[in-house]
DNA sequence: AAAAATGTTTACAAAATAGTAAAGTATTTG
DNA sequence: CAAATACTTTACTATTTTGTAAACATTTTT
């Protein structure tokens, strides 16, 4: 479980366009040495990023690119869903269910439960986030759980815990 | 961003192994034909188990995979680190900073402040959730955000922020 | 209109991951 | 001890991801 290569560069490309804000203008080429990337791998990247309608292109001798939108209006969750698809599809059962017919865990699937709750989770963190917040450095810091209370007992395995999670912003 | 192959496997092989308990003993083969995988398949995803110490093994006629530790002492992110790596190596600046010497956001990196939360952010779920709380379906639900304030003004960017997150065990 | 600058598209090469195959080592059973 | 069973290791193939290259299309400038 890692950020993909294509995920980090595309945020890091999609950054230094929103510092320029919805009116300037980079090329290719000076985002590439920016980014100290290849100007071939930029342009794959740029091109994802404006099928995704999160910049805008010009074309000709004094084109270039723009974010399509305000820092604010962008999240992180739409950024990574551009940039490497979503966290979980409804393939995923399909996919890893082995080679048998239907999933083996079918019905209540406990590791769907968990992977699935875990994709929300990050769902939650990138959709909270949005390139304002990290160019002012206002980025949700890691949770950190306090209040956690003990597992309930073995005999009602299934009770329902609510407990709370600080999170703090970071600047 | 995805859950590989190696983790979604490994983590089914080993709540296989859970439900045997730390007495009980599955073959390679018994644990390859109840997840759809192939034995060869199973055979790398255990040996990496293995030299994680989440598993034992016994060799010879009567031997197989036992799960080395209570399912309460297993959490997911022991799991997911033996299979697939941590999710933010010490190298992941070095390694996507693109081909500069060094990394261009140096210093006050926005790119690490909101991929080192993420991760941070990741590991407080996986870190929450053991074996046995997935076998009794008692995982961690996707977090709810609620009492979520509003953006700071524009002026003040830098106002630190408290918000609540309410997690639900869901059952 | 020609040339230069710039984005677009397609195809290809390299590296990492996923999955398979086979030979080897250890233990039990008769 | 010999054969059967089961884990171990190494090597290989296939697929996906990563990154590069080159030809193409569009706009501006002269």
């Amino acid at each position: 479980m890692r950020i993909s290569a294509l995920e980090e560069y595309g945020i890091r490309c999609l950054l230094a366009l929103a510092e320029n804000g919805v009116r300037g203008q980079a090329s290719i080429a000076e985002i590439a040495e920016r980014e100290g990337i290849s100007v071939p791998y930029a342009s794959k990247l740029l091109a994802i990023l404006r099928k995704a309608g999160l910049v805008a292109a010009v074309r000709g001798r004094s084109g270039g690119f723009s974010i399509s939108r305000e820092p604010k209006d962008i999240n992180l969750l739409e950024v990574i869903t551009a940039l490497g698809g979503p966290l979980m599809d409804e393939e995923h059962c399909q996919k890893y269910s082995g080679q048998l017919e239907e999933c083996i865990h079918t019905g209540d699937c406990s590791v769907m439960n968990v992977l699935g709750g875990l994709a929300g989770y990050i769902s939650d963190y990138l959709a909270s986030n949005t390139l304002e917040d990290i160019m002012s450095g206002n980025v949700l810091n890691q949770a950190k759980q306090v209040n956690m209370n003990e597992k309930p007992a073995e005999s009602s395995p299934r009770v329902d815990r609510n407990l709370t999670v600080l999170n703090k912003r970071i600047g």
